[in-house]
DNA sequence: TTACGTTTCAAACAAATGTTTATAACTGGA
DNA sequence: TCCAGTTATAAACATTTGTTTGAAACGTAA
């Protein structure tokens, strides 16, 4: 119980300061006397500061791809082969991402990490998740795809990227809007909200009437 | 002309440098060995290292800032008081973004710089952009809220940002996604080409159904 | 208890960081 | 030419970084 105590806290020390400050500015010792465990221990349990932040990773998208693939395949069951549609597999996505850190209330850290993952650049970070994760993001767009074969592939491809972006970046600045809309708007804002506020969004984005075909635009 | 010369090597290494792994991963010493001035330029016309990232910030907004206005001033004569449709904003924008660091053929350094500002923690930055810069954003939100008198302020408050990620995301990322996109359609995006594909998503987006209002959502 | 594998701990390590300093080199005007 | 003032340079500075070390403390099964 010692060391998964041990562990444990530093994990959860370590994504909090992760999330707010990035993974570069955040020391070791930052974590370890918040944490109050050894500073030699994060290299004792987890090797290094790099096996640490891919551990910190792994444990939101662990359960997060587990929990999304079986959705997934409740959706697919229900719709016997039929087309699912769009509203039904962003839904899906939306409740899986919301499913997994409800447990420990820290949707807000799970989103800045995602946000972070794609900003900082990090190399060894994005090539882990894209190793470990890459599967269920292929299989959801190939979902995707199906419900909408209007879009030709190239611009879903890009439509795609556009909202994730809106996500990412909206996700992982959330504290500053956050801070700005409580000022101006006199509003809290939780993620839930966002997340209602993102889906009308989302869907009239990807339903977008197509842009102009090109004609003589190279450059 | 010795001392420009050390000046403009620094920013122009440093932006590069800057937006390929983030601030606190350049280090001074990676900035001046490759841009061949020593080690204490940075702090001798600089002062610090905050003021040099501050500083490839002006570079940038500066002319930006005064383009957008100047833009923006024509515009509203143009329609002499009366509203201003949405997607002539949108228009002004994208013009006044693509032509500034077009003399440089740096708009991807531009966007990637603008990704960090926001992600990256780092205060000092987003206290001095909002303090340098935070006109011009007020006055365009200004012009968009007349645009879009449907939208409660905190909606398009959130959809601004949205929109706002969407762009800077995809230009940001943009030359792993372009590789991608080049692959899999066989087909070779340009900015301006994104810039085409953007306009009816992001006007989509600003005009989609509002979400079902908040009944009992807090967390 | 004894013995053994695991975990903790304080200390030290080498490397890297931003910044400062003192000296040299250069510049343009008297 | 000589002299300010500006810029360049190498060296050193004090911190901070991630990591390693060797001994102590702990838990557990024989």
């Amino acid at each position: 119980m010692a060391q998964n105590d041990t562990v444990t806290r530093i994990l959860d020390t370590a994504e909090v300061l992760f999330a707010e400050r990035g993974f570069a500015e955040t020391s070791l010792r930052t974590i370890t006397s918040k944490a109050k465990v050894n500073l030699a221990a994060v290299n004792y349990h987890f090797g290094s500061k790099k096996s640490l932040i891919q551990a910190v990773f792994a444990r939101y998208l662990d359960p997060f791809t587990e929990r999304f693939h079986r959705a997934l395949d409740a959706l697919e069951a229900r719709h016997g082969g039929q087309a699912i549609p769009l509203e039904e597999l962003l839904e899906t996505l939306a409740g899986s991402v919301l499913e997994v850190p409800a447990e420990r209330n820290s949707l807000k850290v799970f989103m800045r990490l995602l946000g972070l993952a794609y900003s900082q650049a990090q190399g060894h970070l994005r090539r882990y998740i894209q190793e470990e994760y890459g599967g269920v993001f292929t299989r959801f767009t190939a979902l995707i795809r199906v419900a909408t074969p209007e879009l030709p592939d190239s611009e879903r491809f890009w439509r795609l990227h556009f909202m994730l972006g809106s996500v990412i970046f909206t996700f992982s600045g959330l504290d500053a809007l956050r801070d700005i809309a409580e000022k101006d708007y006199d509003e809290h804002v939780t993620v839930r909200d966002l997340v209602r506020r993102l889906r009308p969004v989302v869907v009239a984005a990807m339903q977008a009437p197509l842009p102009p075909s090109v004609n003589a635009q190279e450059a």
